[in-house]
DNA sequence: TCTTATTTGTTCGTATGTATT
DNA sequence: GAATACATACGAACAAATAAG
């Protein structure tokens, strides 16, 4: 098993190079790339090469490509979530969004549509409803600046939107789950998932991601005092975009031989 | 805005009909796909663009290619790590990934290596020791039946480890949480942070995937009752292959306008 | 509005290199 | 060594999106 060192492929070299000059800012973010013609000029290889090479770049997240105008390079901020956080303190949905992006020095935004759907098999069952049965559904879109940052769907059973009063767009002063609480709902017990996948064409586009790249994809069943589910949301963020932070407590341990 | 149905391109159209077969088990698990020149006749395209459409295929962790053998049909069991759940029941560090790989039906595996390095400025930091000081790292190896599945490296500061008994690659039932807990340092409040990433040269030759895929990191720090951290923990997974669970419950909210 | 130039996307045929059997 | 299989690269061509005139 000799350790022979295999040259790199030529495309991953320039790869190397050109990421190398963005971490330097040799490109700056928000700035073009020089054409492919130039590049191929410049490394005295085939476009096709050049092109390969971008392609590393852009499943990496470090450049954005639009056909016709050329390939410029992606600033990506990393948001923090406090996922056990999130809640306590009434800073639930938009409200920790909000102070989460506030930390990095960015205006949050936000973008809500209501909708009615059919429960799915996978609804139905973290919901603990028959499949089938009507749902509300909280489209949501969050924005860092101008810049797409997360989808998040919210799902509730239409009687419990209904009773809580959070069929329209608007929730009033602490969201959702304070209405759920004003009712006696209020969620207490959460279940969150976290998985990594490839992003689905429509959340490239909204996430102004390339098809493919990884997401996070994280789905939160919040119950309530009595174990009841009262809500599954489910969230997908650009992978490289996003740290998730979970914080708890156990009982102690006591010796093992005692 | 109309919907014009721009045609996909020949190597993702391609792709799609080869993942289709993986997922109906036309190409099963474990079996080789056609060469590259029998696709490359079968869809009377070149081979360029077979070895494009694979590519994507590799890219989501569906096959893996040898060079001069062929392009075989990867299985991907997707293991659930329960967070919150892995250190009450004194199912800590191995023991919890073993029930967790059972829950599979495979058998789990494990490699432990003990080393001693400097504590590096983020090491430090999480920790709260100087820069420099000198640290006992078990570097692990975890693997589903004779699949590969997960790098974890878990640091203490070696003074610590001393005291703990914890400096060689056995450390008796319980494992190292336990033999914390017998000197009174047991670990209650952990933090964990998620993030997605492409995969290093080294974690992608273990993890037997493609450099660049997505992996997810979980860095844990263990602490104490008394809130000083006690153990640093980074874990390395195939981004495709897990899902993180993580549940906990909160305060009753009072209603907002109470 | 139409035309043209620029820029990236895709594909081909061909050739050569490397790893495995 | 020979055959097979995948990896990389080039030059050329055309398509599609955008920008500039």
């Amino acid at each position: 098993m000799s350790t022979i060192e295999v040259p790199r492929p030529r495309f991953a070299q320039i790869a190397d190079v050109l990421r190398d000059r963005i971490q330097r800012h040799v490109y700056a973010p928000g700035c073009p790339l020089p054409s492919e013609p130039e590049l191929s000029a410049e490394f005295s290889v085939s476009r096709v090469t050049i092109n390969r090479a971008v392609g590393l770049l852009r499943s990496e997240g470090l450049v954005r490509v639009h056909r016709g105008r050329g390939t410029f390079v992606r600033a990506i901020p990393v948001i923090t979530r406090h996922a056990t956080k999130r809640f306590g303190e009434r800073e639930q949905g938009r409200g920790a969004f909000d102070v989460e992006v506030r930390a990095l020095g960015l205006e949050p935004g936000h973008e809500v549509v209501v909708d009615r759907v059919a429960a799915s098999e996978r609804a139905a069952e973290f919901l603990g409803v028959d499949v089938g049965s009507e749902l509300v559904v909280r489209r949501r879109k969050f924005y860092a600046g101008d810049v797409p940052v997360q989808l998040a769907d919210s799902y509730l059973p239409a009687e419990l939107a209904e009773k809580a009063g959070v069929t329209e767009a608007e929730t009033g002063h602490g969201g959702t789950y304070s209405r759920l609480a004003d009712i006696g709902r209020a969620p207490v017990h959460f279940v969150e998932d976290v998985t990594c996948r490839g992003a689905t064409a429509k959340e490239a586009e909204f996430l102004d991601m390339e098809p493919n790249q990884p997401v996070l994809e994280v789905v939160l069943v919040a119950a309530d005092k009595d174990g009841q589910p009262v809500s599954l949301t489910q969230h997908v963020m650009a992978g490289q975009q996003w740290q998730l932070r979970y914080e708890w407590t156990d009982q102690v341990l006591e010796p093992a031989d005692a």
